[in-house]
RNA sequence: AGGCCCGUAGCUCAGCUGGUUAGAGCACACGCUUGAUAAGCGUGGGGUCGACAGUUCGAAUCUGUCCGGGCCUACCA
């Protein structure tokens, strides 16, 4: 070729003048293959390290990691969950902030408990045989063992944090601080001992969580039982002058229940205010039965008025009448065994559980046995009353006289398990009294321990409480729930950032309503309550020495220091071991999690952390089951202790369902796993998919969206790949400034403004979609669908030195420092990969902020003037096409069109630039008018009409555009003047 | 069973305080290009806005009921 004149002959292939896109960039991501060559690559230059540095003298922005549970492979919601934590942390971070992410691992509770519990049967030793601290060692090494192999499947999702540092609860400083933390909220006054009924195993003389409980078909007694009506209070109380009642007077009310042993623990009768009640008066009993029944006539019986034909007829009366309706409120009882050291009131108490489907409407209420008879209990009397009538083996206790030391279950011998003889024994007292109306036998569904098939209780339990009615100084003389409340108005919890009240009221209405914190569990692995109470008086040691020495045991030892080490130790010289009884619960998990903030993350009104310098905002990031969760206890346990919630602001997403909305189980077979689309599609595309996702909601996963998504990446990968192609060689003495730019890139630095606008907007608020699309729809619509193709042609044909081109290049060297800084907290890997191939000496594209966009590049007018010219535009690609179905022409630069405009603004605009160029036409006529008839028109574009013509003239060899052949340079004949120019520049250059 | 929430084209989503023929991107079909080419451009089909009832001159947008789905409901992390 070098040896071919200049102004070479007909025939000369120009293909080697023009500047087409070139880049080593791949258009193949393969990314499932360099996602771990990258993080190599970030490991290697100690990204995380480099990041922190970077980010030294910003602002902060806390994020703190709620941590995952250490136990099995990492799952898609744990993906989602840390890939919208990673969006956060990075796009903060690049958005000018330091945004540190540690992350942790939740250890203790009863997932660990279980497995490890299981292993050691497996091993043929019970849990009861193995000693605590040996167990517990096994929990621990069970976690150990999980928490790097999550870290692993973490790290691949592309998280970027402090993976070397991460922190767990079950640290000996973790536990150390828990139990501070516990010791804290000690010393508000706000920690008391309780009771509460909990599932319990009398054969294996424990309580039971409701996930180790399975119902079971199982015959019990029924019984039906007279409570005599001693009073009627609140009418005549409340002075209202009706004697209401008095035909009440010689009257019970009646009772049904399948546990007669609780009859002795019952201290109420709950009634419904929304059901119909009536007295009713027996008048005969079924005669010629082999029996005499208990029922005689003249007894008066209050029953709900849909209940009374069955119980009168199981009771064996043969006739009755009402003799009133009834009303419950403020009635109260005598207990059958009253008389027997039951001489207390039974009131009636108007609760929503109770229904007229069986039964009697009433409800016996035994508060130390059931859950409904609990709440209700402590509603109307606190904790004040309930009896502990039977004892961890499940025998009848000195509180319920009469029946101490009987089994309500075997246990021990063949029958173990089998009903004991409490129920007998109370009935044959119930008949005795005269108080059981009728019995019979029910085969119902009935809560088993699923370890050893045995039937379980509902049994009264000590138990450790957090007040949260009660006024404390912390809370500046509020209460818990008070100070909670005014802390969740002060968060946001999205609807101050989106106006999205949902979470606001999901948590304020479970603050709300929540009862006091039950913080005693009856278990092994965890952090204890590390208190000594009084055996003098039950109140909890509270001495500041004790408690250094406690809290330095464990910072030592862990948590197993306070079993293993003396309580006189602890205690030191001044209290005596004997006076205490040394608290042996662990705490409840939640508890745990609910000081992470006070280890991880401390916050200004910590006492135990040196305040930030420089605090902005603290950021938590959950799924919203957490609302009962980890937001709760935390916000609770930091309320407590601080008076504040630990966190600003709260971002919550739904869970991950699969293609058809439905729960991911395996057992449906629908389960799709992080590792699968990190091995098959790479992770970007789930990452890319959970970026547009509306996270808020659930999220549904199936290979329709994994093939949107790949899709949507291969648009993004490739306009990518264009700018990479097109800005080959762009040097800086080559850029143009904005104002003497043409109107096309001063509308694209106009995007670009307002683009920067919208996606630092959302990206504040986490709204990582509304960037994202706002992204895409730039790239598809702006981009590629309409400048890119403009100006193709001075991209590959204009002479180096053309303004146009220059000012080309110069817009899309923005476009691309934009894209890759916005599109880098979504895509870490493609972002560097690209930014890397540009700049192959710099680091990181991580290490860069989001690029600040000048003022100067909002330009309104020519926002609004390229609208027009491109709804002009719209009618003359609309012609072509028309053109093409006809076979007239096929590329649009075989077109002239001639385009008649009776708008003199708009036709003025189209004069004033290029139209031809815009509509990639060889050439186009702009006349005034409304046009021919047959002209082609939009119906939506008013006074623009299109016809098109072939383009007249030969076609230039180099940009294929139609031109008139006497307009050729010299030397030139077979080109344009505009590629003569270019390619004698072309030829200089070589 | 209760509390909170979701339900707009095949998919992901816009549609503000109710107001003309309900929009976008992707997917799909067809066509163009072959100098972004396992790419790019254009055109087109496709929705009883979960169902029903109500308020209103007028509802995807407000109210109620129902259906479907999700999360939570105190020893579950």
């Amino acid at each position: 070729m070098a040896d071919e004149p200049k102004g070479a002959p007909q025939g000369r292939d120009y293909r080697e003048t023009l500047f087409l896109p070139d880049t080593p960039f791949p258009m193949k991501a393969g990314l499932a293959q360099r996602e771990p060559e990258r993080l190599n690559y970030w490991a290697e230059i100690g990204l995380y390290a480099r990041l922190r540095e970077a980010a030294r003298k910003r602002p902060k922005a806390v994020f703190h990691d709620g941590p995952p549970y250490a136990n099995g492979p990492i799952h898609i919601g744990h993906a989602e969950n840390k890939i919208l934590k990673d969006l956060v942390v990075r796009t903060r971070q690049m958005a000018g902030f330091d945004c540190d992410y540690v992350p942790g691992w939740d250890c203790h509770g009863l997932p660990i408990e279980w497995k490890v519990e299981e292993d050691f049967r497996k091993a043929g030793r019970k849990k009861s045989e193995v000693p605590a601290v040996e167990f517990r060692r096994a929990c621990r090494e069970y976690a150990d063992k999980w928490i790097p192999l999550q870290r692993e499947e973490f790290k691949r999702l592309g998280i970027e944090g402090d993976w070397d540092n991460y922190y767990t609860t079950m640290s000996f400083e973790a536990e150390a601080a828990i139990a501070a933390e516990f010791l804290r909220v000690v010393r508000t006054g706000l920690v008391y001992r309780g009771s509460k009924p909990v599932m319990w195993s009398p054969v294996e003389r424990t309580s039971l969580a409701e996930a180790e409980v399975e119902y079971q078909e199982k015959t019990s007694p029924t019984i039906w039982v007279k409570f005599p009506i001693k009073a009627v209070r609140s009418a005549l109380n409340q002075g209202h002058g009706v004697t209401r009642g008095l035909e009440y007077a010689d009257a019970s009310v009646v009772i049904w229940t399948t546990t007669p042993w609780t009859i002795p623990g019952n201290r109420a009768i709950s009634f419904s205010p929304s059901i119909q009640y009536g007295v009713y008066e027996v008048e005969s009993i079924e005669q010629g039965l082999a029996f005499e029944p208990w029922v005689k006539p003249g007894d008066k019986l209050a029953l709900a008025d849909k209940l009374a034909e069955d119980v009168m007829r199981t009771a064996k009366a043969a006739s009755w009448k009402r003799v009133s309706d009834f009303d419950g409120e403020g009635v109260v009882c005598a207990h059958p065994f009253s008389g027997k050291g039951y001489d207390f009131d039974v009131p009636l108490l108007a609760g929503d559980h109770v229904t007229d489907d069986a039964g009697t409407g009433f409800v016996h209420t035994a508060p130390g046995h059931g859950a409904d008879d609990f709440v209700i209990w402590t509603k109307h009397f606190g904790q004040e009353g309930i009896p502990f009538t039977v004892d961890e083996e499940g025998r009848f206790t000195k509180e319920a006289p009469g029946f101490e030391g009987l089994e309500i279950l075997q246990l021990d011998g063949k029958n173990i398990g089998k009903d004991g003889p409490a129920n007998k024994a109370v009935m044959d007292a119930l008949i005795e009294a005269g108080a059981l109306l009728a019995r019979g036998q029910l085969k119902h569904s009935y809560p088993h321990s699923w370890r050893s098939k045995a039937p379980l209780i509902f049994r009264n339990t000590p138990q450790w409480f957090i007040a949260v009615d009660k006024p404390y100084a912390v809370g500046g003389g509020r209460t818990l729930r008070q100070v909670a409340l005014a802390e969740i108005d002060r968060v946001d919890w999205g609807q101050k950032r989106t106006g999205d009240q949902t979470g606001y009221n999901r948590i304020k209405g479970m603050i709300e309503d929540r009862p006091d914190w039950l913080v005693s569990r009856q278990r092994a692995w965890g952090v204890p309550l590390p208190i000594f109470v009084s055996k003098a008086d039950g109140s909890i040691l509270q001495d500041d020495d004790v408690d250094a020495r406690i809290v330095a045991a464990m910072k030592a030892g862990g948590a197993d220091a306070w079993w293993a080490t003396d309580a006189q130790e602890f205690l030191g010289a001044k209290h005596k071991a004997a006076d205490y009884e040394k608290v042996e619960d662990i705490l409840d998990v939640w508890f745990d999690s609910g000081s992470t903030h006070a280890f991880v993350v401390g916050n200004p009104e910590a006492p135990t952390r040196e305040s930030f310098r420089n605090p902005v905002t603290t950021i938590y990031l959950e799924g919203s089951d957490q609302h009962r969760g980890w937001f709760h206890s935390s916000l609770l346990e930091s309320c407590a202790t601080r008076g504040r919630a630990p966190y600003d602001e709260v971002v919550t997403h739904g869970f991950t369902m699969d293609e058809e909305g439905k729960k991911m189980s395996k057992s449906i077979g629908n389960v799709i796993e992080p590792q699968a689309i990190a091995k098959n599609n790479g992770i970007e595309i789930l990452r890319l998919l959970i970026a547009g996702a509306e996270y808020g909601d659930d999220l549904r996963l199936g290979k329709t969206m994994l093939d949107q998504s790949t899709e949507m990446y291969r648009k993004l990968r490739n306009t990518l790949r264009y700018l990479l192609g097109s800005l080959k060689g762009f040097e800086e003495s080559e850029r143009v400034d904005v104002k003497s730019m043409p109107l096309l890139e001063r509308w694209l630095m106009h995007r670009l403004w307002e683009l920067d606008r919208t996606v630092r907007d959302a990206y504040t608020t986490y709204q990582f979609r509304a960037a994202l699309s706002a992204i895409v729809e730039f790239c598809n619509v702006d981009l590629s669908a309409f400048y890119v193709d403009v100006r193709k042609d001075a991209l590959y044909c204009d002479a180096p030195s053309s303004e146009r081109r220059r000012a080309c290049r110069t817009a899309l060297d923005e476009v691309f420092s934009r894209l890759t800084a916005w599109l880098a907290p979504i895509l870490p890997f493609t972002a560097e990969e690209t930014w890397l191939t540009r700049f192959p000496d710099d680091v990181s594209v991580h290490l860069r902020l989001f690029p600040e966009t000048p003022a100067a590049w909002e330009d309104d007018f020519a926002g609004e003037e390229v609208a027009r010219l491109r709804e002009a535009r719209s009618v003359v690609t609309g012609a072509l096409e028309v053109a093409r179905r006809e076979k007239l022409i096929g590329a649009a630069l075989e077109a002239r069109p001639r385009v008649w405009v009776a708008d003199e603004s708009l036709r003025a605009s189209l004069q004033a630039i290029d139209f031809a160029e815009l509509c990639i036409t060889s050439g186009i006529d702009i006349e005034a008018g409304e046009g021919p008839a047959d002209a082609f028109r939009l119906p939506e574009v008013a006074g623009v009409a299109v016809k098109v013509e072939k383009a007249p003239g030969i076609k230039c060899a180099r940009s294929w555009k139609y031109f008139d052949p006497a307009t050729a340079l010299p030397g030139f004949p077979d080109i344009t003047p505009r590629d003569a120019q270019a390619v004698m520049e072309w030829d200089a250059a070589r």
